[in-house]
RNA sequence: GUCCCUAUCGUCUAGCCCGGCCUAGGACACCGCCCUUUCACGGCGGCGACGGGGGUUCGAAUCCCCCUGGGGACGCCA
């Protein structure tokens, strides 16, 4: 008899099984800001382990919105958001979900808890419990909730209310965290928690557990800034009767002075970073060695990324953000980007600084002057600029020091060579360069550095037969006249 | 104040879990030399750390305890 067994993808019963478990167990991981602002780098590293986590274990990234804070969550912050995931090459396999989306649900288990028992209405108002919280604080007590509201039977009508979480006051709370460790509390330390608003919106503490657990998320993995919050949550799982995930908090970013990391210590915005010239696999490359490393090795492309990140690997305590060497890997990947990528991004940077492209020199040749030359994109528009325009811009000091009298006869000879030159490339250039020079009997820079200062303005840059080869011959020969017309003594 | 986390060069880190291979490795930054038409790039070299005190051990950066430093949390923010 054949053997055929119903809903089963495998001739073998066990397999299948095994197949099914691993489905089960696949992991479950999610980024969840908070729409009140740009993304912040520290939330893009944490975004970035999560994305590595489930690129590599090939599981589910969900993004997830938290914006139950209605009043200062705007679209324009979720569109930052995204933005900047966009741009640092983090894409979602779920979501965005919004959590203004979710309120019934919320409501519904905030109501449940209330039914079993779990959960109580309190009419303490704001400013009595700020006023206990500030005695407490003086009195050296720690300032939590002192429970008035917590045996009380009856239901007030007509009174606000919120609704708080009875929390369990006796025993510890231990949970195993991926990177940290063993982490325990007290549940003397912890306080009965609210779970809705008096204008009957859930809070964080509460939505973040009902939707981790919906979203069927298995490991949380964020900022270990939250620590504190996880003994509530696993509270909340097990009184909500949900399965309780994994945690792993990653430590903070701090700036140079130690201090949690903010404006102060320069840009924290990720999309400044795009707009200060910085490549977005320089970024990434960065952030993620802020924490974790792979031995002694620096540099990680997205794909070794995926294949190489771990938990294990993530160090355990906080870190100092150092842009110094977000630069150095921002112009390692400069030096070895491809040149038609780099001509797109640069191209964006001159128009931003008003620099007219259209009538001027290959873009990609002037990638491959600066590359070496330049730690972001910003820096390489810059540098660029001399290369457009009818104008020079002479650098005053490097003018009087090279464009002198006795030059002028110099320049002559050399702008009579160059005119007859019809075959204008670098190597060609380079022959009637050493011409000029075996006529004149001068070394190289003799004549390189005052030529150089002619057609860019500037004493640095690139070899000079390479500057006239992106000029061309046309402005080469008029810049060179014009040098001529400003001699000095 | 209470609780939680944490501790290797100025900074990011390797080594720690499973003590000897550590005279503590790499990277950024800094300094010097070389290369060089300039500026860069690059190459070579230098500076530079196991926070302190107790244990355990033949032996501790590595294991244990205390102290100290740093960070975080203690919201009707997330």
């Amino acid at each position: 008899m054949q053997y055929k067994s119903v809903g089963c993808p495998t001739d073998s019963p066990l397999l299948f099984l095994r197949l099914q478990e691993n489905v089960m167990s696949k992991l479950r991981v999610r980024f969840a800001p908070s729409p009140t602002g740009y993304l912040h780098i520290g939330g893009a590293r944490t975004a970035l382990f999560n994305f590595l986590l489930a690129r590599k274990e090939q599981g589910t990234f969900v993004l997830r919105i938290e914006d139950t804070d209605v009043a200062r969550s705007t679209q324009e912050s979720v569109d930052a958001i995204l933005q900047a995931m966009d741009w640092l090459g983090m894409a979602c396999d779920e979501g965005p979900v919004y959590q203004s989306d979710r309120f019934d649900l919320y409501r519904a288990k905030i109501q449940q808890l209330v039914t079993e028992g779990k959960a109580y209405r309190c009419y303490c108002t704001a400013e009595e419990l700020e006023q206990k919280r500030e005695l407490a604080l003086t009195q050296g007590r720690k300032p939590k909730y002192d429970g008035t509201c917590r045996q009380r039977q009856a239901t007030i009508e007509n009174q606000p209310y919120v609704v708080r979480f009875k929390a369990p006051q006796e025993g510890a709370t231990t949970f195993n965290d991926r990177i940290k460790g063993d982490i325990t509390f007290q549940n003397e330390e912890l306080d009965d928690l609210i779970l809705q608003r008096t204008d009957s919106t859930p809070t964080y503490n509460f939505v973040v557990v009902v939707d981790d657990a919906e979203m069927k998320i298995n490991l949380v993995l964020r900022g270990d800034d939250h620590i504190n919050n996880t003994p509530r949550q696993i509270m909340l799982y097990e009184a909500l009767g949900y399965p309780v995930p994994e945690f792993a908090h990653v430590p903070m970013i701090l700036g140079a002075d130690k201090s949690r990391l903010s404006k102060r210590h320069g840009a924290t915005s990720v999309m400044a970073y795009r707009d200060m010239g910085y490549l977005p696999e320089a970024l990434v490359n960065y952030l993620v060695r802020l924490g974790w490393s792979h031995g002694d090795q620096e540099i990680f492309s997205m794909e070794e990324l995926i294949n190489l990140f771990s938990l294990e690997n993530v160090g355990k305590s906080a870190s100092v953000f150092n842009p110094e060497k977000l630069l150095w890997l921002n112009s390692h990947y400069i030096k070895t980007g491809h040149p038609a990528r780099l001509a797109v991004l640069l191209c964006e940077h001159l128009k931003q600084e008003g620099i007219e492209v259209s009538p001027g020199p290959e873009l990609e040749a002037i990638v491959v002057a600066l590359q070496d030359r330049s730690k972001t994109l910003v820096e390489m528009a810059q540098q660029a600029q001399c290369f457009f325009g009818t104008e020079v811009q002479f650098d005053e000091t490097a003018a009087a020091k090279f464009l002198t009298r006795d030059i002028g006869e110099i320049f002559e000879t050399l702008f009579a060579a160059l005119e007859a030159c019809h075959d204008w490339k670098e190597e060609v250039l380079d022959e009637v360069f050493k011409g000029v020079l075996q006529a004149t009997g001068l070394k190289f820079g003799k004549l390189a550095q005052p030529a150089r200062v002619a057609l860019t303005g500037s004493t640095n840059g690139p070899s000079i037969c390479v500057i006239m080869e992106i000029l061309g011959r046309e402005k080469t020969l008029a810049r060179l006249q014009g040098a001529v017309a400003r001699l000095c003594d």
